[in-house]
DNA sequence: ACCGTGGGTTCACTGATTGAACTCGTCTGC
DNA sequence: GCAGACGAGTTCAATCAGTGAACCCACGGT
């Protein structure tokens, strides 16, 4: 979004949207929830300009969403994890996913609770266990029957049931 | 939001954000569920250029979000209102005002269930009657001892406690 | 007829996004 | 030990979106 900020409002939602509301921003919080974590896997999976891509990921990390940290496995590479803030929104992106599902684009992608397998209701509840899973209870895949647009290696492994926050594979 | 489509992002998320995700968009929906309706009332409140006040209008109309229709009272004026696929946007709006309180501004305002008068959750439930009230049973107020820092005609009406969805006066 | 107000549109300016090209440090295979 | 590939950025010109001031028109009142 453009101009990021919207100080003349005194409303917490204002404040909400300068961290969040710039483009791209959601859907590489998306990403992260659904377990990537590097650079390079964002890039190729939400097709944005790697100037961009860098500039929102550094913004995320200043604004206590994202950490960025060393990646063990590969020196001078870095892993780019949600903190507890960050995970805060998952049932505000939960929400919009629904809304999405329900108004544009039907059964795109089912959430389930880990541990019944029960799918999770549009409030992010379990009917099952009565109660709210929190995101790395979760389990995420598409919608069976769906056909696949994007055939990039990350878009391949999310096609996969796996945990929400659970990192991927490439 | 630039730019305002992801056409690539298979994902209802992407979906939901080519309606919601431009700049001021929630904003101007935060305002119609606290029954904001007048182009000028949006404009004096939001501090919003007015070409892309109209502009957002008229795309959020197209999108089925709002509806325009003539003002009873005014010949030659209009009324926005929020359809059901509008309506159906507050669980979004409500996770991302309760995440902007918890982080960034806390205690901005008070959401409580009109007919019992608990404070919902974070979850927008009523822990009395056990349910999730839809907006137009919700009533809201700015929390008691904050500073205004607006001082419009719009935002002095919304500073008294109403009900989500009820037109103001101005 | 004149003025004020609501609800816009137009336009030049500024600032953000885009995508291609470039950099620089690691790793991999030979 | 070196060449080339890959990951993770940065730089830059072109394009596109947002800003705010100025302008326009319809209506209502005096």
């Amino acid at each position: 979004m453009l101009g990021k900020d919207y100080e003349a409002q005194d409303c917490s939602l204002a404040r909400a949207l300068e961290v969040i509301g710039e483009r791209w921003t959601l859907l590489i919080l998306r990403d992260a929830f659904f377990g990537v974590r590097r650079f390079n896997d964002f890039h190729v999976h939400l097709d944005i300009p790697k100037a961009v891509l860098s500039d929102r990921l550094s913004g995320l990390v200043e604004d206590g969403i994202l950490e960025r940290e060393p990646d063990p496995e590969h020196a001078g590479r870095h892993l780019y994890e949600l903190t507890a803030a960050g995970r805060d929104l998952w049932p505000a992106l939960h929400a919009l996913l629904v809304w999405g599902d329900h108004h544009r684009a039907p059964n795109s992608r089912v959430f389930k609770h880990a541990s019944c397998g029960t799918p999770l209701d549009d409030h992010g509840d379990c009917a099952t266990c009565g109660m709210t899973p929190a995101p790395q209870d979760i389990l995420t895949e598409p919608h069976r029957g769906r056909r696949a647009l994007r055939h990039d290696p990350v878009a391949t492994v999310l096609r996969a049931p796996h945990r929400l926050l659970e990192p991927i594979e490439t």
